[in-house]
DNA sequence: ATGACTCAGGAACTGAGA
């Protein structure tokens, strides 16, 4: 079974790239963030036509998750618990059942927190917070998991072409990746570090100062693996070359490759 | 070089992104 994870950046102005892609990569369980659009804009049309199941969590302008997948999606929940005041659409989780049991999919755009001196960086924090509570929660089921998206997270200097860039950015910041340390320390395996030792392996190239051609990039896309998931670790990918295609997200699909028969 | 692009919203710009 193959999971992956893509931040379109608008999902209405990259529409014909998602179908390009999802024909080359062919995934049957895909997360989707920065949909930027309402759950009744989304285009279902042309993803339901190539054979997905397809559920939207969107809101209008910004942010907005959503699924697609090829086996029918069950037990779906939009909004990530512990903050009924949080109406940013960011967090849309489900199951997808399979042969012996189920698999279980949580896509999330984790909160970019700039600028720190302000109210996002915590606004940030506390969502990690709460995604660490959720995936604490969700372990105890002890199924195959996969925590997959746009988590806006640098984690190591190895995950930037220019760390010293990055030193102040909330991606990049102590607090920021010692949360995300305490979510792997849950159990979680990094699907991409579990199963290559490439170097220069980045998610996101930003449009501005040539970031692209000059290969600055950050990893920052993440699909976080369960023990029950990271035992079936077959490989991964991060399809490099959509970002070189004519108007691109300035992020990349990642995905991995799970020995889990559909 | 607190800028360089690219989106949505809404009709000239601003805010957000990372």
């Amino acid at each position: 079974m193959r999971i992956a994870t893509w931040n379109v950046n608008s999902i209405r102005q990259r529409l014909d790239h998602a179908v390009a892609w999802l024909k080359e990569t062919d995934p049957e369980v895909v997360c989707l963030q920065e949909i930027k659009c309402q759950t009744e804009a989304f285009p279902r049309e042309p993803f339901e036509s190539l054979g997905y199941n397809v559920s939207v969590h969107g809101q209008k302008g910004f942010n907005g998750v959503a699924l697609l997948s090829k086996l029918p999606l069950e037990d779906v929940t939009h909004g990530l618990a512990g903050d009924d005041g949080d109406e940013q659409a960011r967090f849309i989780e489900a199951v997808v059942s399979v042969k012996g049991g189920v698999v279980r999919v949580a896509c999330l755009y984790l909160p970019n927190g700039n600028p720190p001196d302000t109210e996002k960086y915590p606004y940030k924090l506390s969502f990690m917070a709460r995604l660490k509570a959720f995936a604490q929660d969700r372990l105890k089921l002890e199924e195959p998991l996969v925590l997959a998206g746009d988590f806006n997270v640098i984690p190591a200097p190895a995950d930037a072409a220019d760390p010293a860039a990055w030193a102040g950015d909330a991606l990049f910041l102590p607090r920021t990746r010692q949360a995300f340390r305490e979510l792997i320390h849950l159990g979680l395996t990094d699907a991409v570090r579990a199963a290559s030792d490439a170097s220069r392996l980045y998610t996101f190239w930003d449009y501005q100062a040539g970031a692209w051609q000059r290969d600055n990039g950050i990893r920052i896309d993440h699909l976080l693996l369960s023990p029950q998931a990271a035992d079936r670790l077959i490989a991964v990918g991060i399809d490099k070359h959509v970002r070189a295609w004519e108007k691109p997200s300035d992020h990349v699909p990642v995905w991995t490759d799970l020995a889990i028969a559909a």
